[in-house]
DNA sequence: GTTTAATTTAAACAAATGTTTAATTTGTTT
DNA sequence: AAACAAATTAAACATTTGTTTAAATTAAAC
């Protein structure tokens, strides 16, 4: 993959999180990345391959790093902890493929890629569980809770922090994007670990 | 606003949610709608002008009932419960405008009408924060929870439910799309609630 | 240095897009 | 019944769309 094919990704990657695919057009992303419009077809084939390519260049980001979560001595907590962390700057750092992915994965005719995109979805799910599992055996987590419920508070919590950045921005008076990162990434997702880690240890 | 312009309303709503505002034509819609094509304008104005008005007559949807939440007998405890299940309930019933809010509202390009959108959702989450001051009041509450993240945790898992539909399906083993709309009614919705109470009266 | 392949370009293509037009039908009012 | 307004239609409109073409340029191989 040369320069200018990056230079391409990199371009449909910026629209199409601003715009939508739909709502970007192949000189669009022409134009954004200073290359001429045929190239696209030349390199990638067509706008729909296009975003394809640039699902699968990106696919490897979302792995979640199993070793940081399940370092030998680490506590279930410790787990726990390091898991939402992990996730939560994981996908922050690939926020805008991810954005894409969950806009037009949900648009039917989009036929997106979905078998890679599912076996890491059920990887990270996995996780989940994992840690999950540890707490139980070790006596210290509530044992009725789904690790799919759990998993949709972790993203869902962070995703809402994608698709409201405007609204959030102006009601938490954050004014730079690198301020609203560092709220993400520290604000954030401790109160999704203490959110999780309550759900966990509590009994009603 | 009659017959017709309800249905042309309706088919917009749907395809606008299946396929996205830019990947769906006016003469898609028209189709939909069994209408004429120049009857879109001829009630609308434009496109953008129908989405528009989509939102508007939607509105008042979202606003979340008041009376349903702080019935005068309820305790911080019932508040809390009666608001998740009513806001889990209203959302659920008009998901399609809301995902369609959702993902349009995050393109730049597209102006919408943010002003009375930004009200409700100002005025929703105030009630998040009228529920957390009444359990602080009562003493039962954890004092330093803040009403953006609850919001956005409640909304979030919520919302991950409506963008992750057909994997959440196959990895619940859901088969009907009523099933998945009971399920998120009765066991998400006890999900978000068992969590958000549990954060509340945590302490560590 | 010549030949061959890869890259880059401007132009053209047909199809689809949102919107308008001008004519016709339908409904209402007098 | 006549006159008027509202609703409906098929056709046309100018752009924009994704993609292809054929020629020109650059790079690589021999």
């Amino acid at each position: 993959m040369n320069e200018k094919q990056q230079e391409i990704l990199n371009a449909a990657e910026k629209l199409f999180e601003e715009k939508g695919f739909d709502g970007t057009s192949v000189r669009d992303i022409a134009k954004e990345a200073n290359v001429n419009l045929a190239m696209i077809s030349y390199y990638f084939g067509s706008k729909d391959k296009l975003l394809e390519t640039l699902f699968e260049t990106r696919l490897d980001n979302f792995r979640i790093n199993y070793e940081l979560i399940f370092d030998k001595d680490f506590t279930a907590f410790e787990s726990l902890e390091k898991l939402v962390h992990v996730y939560v700057k994981t996908m922050n750092q690939n926020a805008g493929v991810y954005k894409i992915l969950s806009v037009e994965g949900g648009i039917k005719k989009r036929l997106i890629n979905s078998d890679s995109f599912t076996k890491i979805k059920k990887f990270n799910l996995e996780l989940v569980s994992k840690v999950l599992q540890k707490g139980i055996n070790a006596g210290v987590f509530n044992k009725t809770v789904s690790p799919v419920l759990l998993h949709s508070t972790m993203m869902g919590t962070f995703m809402n922090f994608q698709m409201n950045r405007s609204f959030l921005q102006n009601v938490l008076a954050i004014t730079s994007d690198e301020a609203y990162n560092q709220y993400i990434e520290n604000q954030l997702a401790n109160h999704i670990h203490r959110t999780i880690k309550a759900l966990l240890i509590y009994e009603d």
